[in-house]
DNA sequence: TCGAGAGCTGTAACAGTGTTATCACGACGA
DNA sequence: TCGTCGTGATAACACTGTTACAGCTCTCGA
């Protein structure tokens, strides 16, 4: 039967999707490599391309499924009746999410896969984990709590800002002068103060 | 002479760091290869081992300059009376070194050339880039202009802010419904506004 | 002035990468 | 049962960084 067929298919798929996931969260990006993906499913080279179209498009599920993950871990906290605390705690999550996925965070912002550019569908997919972060903040305008200005461009700055230390902090692991986790939540801490009310 | 020889070494190693630098501000981090490198450098691929220890050796020096380049780039504003506009100016022009000079803030910032790790001489270099703006801040604090907080600390969250807004504009470069250069504008203004006494 | 030695340099080979061409095997339709 | 088709595994290709080897030049001593 054709569905079966394409159940194989699929199932040898999301095996190869797994295998790189493994790899890259265990190895790196460096290890990310077409036959090391194959070898790690069970299956030969070949599958990747008929599949995916070459290592790339295995790569953009890894970019996908990374920002469906990091819109679900920032959504993990809820909603309350407190808007500022809600934005406290997705921010924490956040962090939570580049510290605890590292290697996935480089593959969506760092460009840390050789060659691989995000195709335009996946940077729109990758934009709207902005959308989430602009609810929550128009939800604080509603309350009074901050100025009443555009909630995409706020969740811009905002998300500007997690980024940033993340960004920095991973770049530069221990060993330095700074205090990342006093950084970023002071960080996010002042940005919130200066779009206060 | 042994002088000659060492200036001849020097010469040798400057047009392969400039010519490496040239590739990848025209080509891209994907066009720095030893070979290409050395071949627009007008010599062999051995010199890049004998001088540099391998392409990470060339890559470092490039590291080291961009840093370099950013300080001066941001120093560049001077020092006035003012010391909230000498902090916008210094912003500013880090905007401008990063748009102007993408690849090479890819390189500094966002690993773009693979495998490559700088090393923690290299690191901390990078981080003494703080070191202008923490005096910066100092000065804003002894005018009363902002809180008195500790000015690397203060240092390390306005870079971020800055670094934030410019690593995702770099990733999402036009065609998006972010207006990035406001992004940039307000971000860094509203951080300053929750800094100000 | 000549010869021997040493050090640098360019060429070519090696191990690895992503990708593609080839060929064999299996499943379907007549 | 036979022919055709399509899928998939193997092997080759072009490229990468790196290294081994051989040849050249250059220096130093007799």
């Amino acid at each position: 039967m054709s569905r079966t067929t394409v159940t194989t298919l699929d199932e040898v798929g999301q095996a190869l999707v797994q295998a790189a996931s493994d790899l890259l969260a265990t190895d790196g990006a460096a290890a990310l490599t077409v036959r090391a993906i194959a070898t790690a499913a069970g299956a030969s080279t070949m599958n990747v391309y008929s599949r995916f179209g070459g290592k790339d498009g295995v790569v953009e599920q890894l970019y996908l499924q990374g920002f469906e993950l990091l819109a679900t871990e920032m959504r993990s906290g809820g909603i309350t009746a407190d808007p500022l605390a809600d934005l406290q705690r997705c921010g924490q999550a956040y962090r939570r999410f580049a510290l605890q996925h590292s290697t996935l965070y480089a593959v969506m912002f760092s460009r840390a896969v050789p060659d691989y550019e995000p195709t335009a569908k996946a940077k729109a997919f990758g934009l709207r984990t902005l959308d989430d972060l602009a609810d929550r903040l128009q939800r604080a305008m509603d309350a009074g709590l901050l100025r009443p200005i555009d909630a995409d461009h706020a969740a811009a700055i905002v998300w500007s800002t997690c980024h940033g230390v993340m960004s920095l902090e991973l770049a530069h692991p221990e060993g330095t002068p700074v205090d990342w986790e006093r950084v970023f939540a002071d960080a996010t801490a002042t940005v919130m103060k200066g779009l206060a009310a």
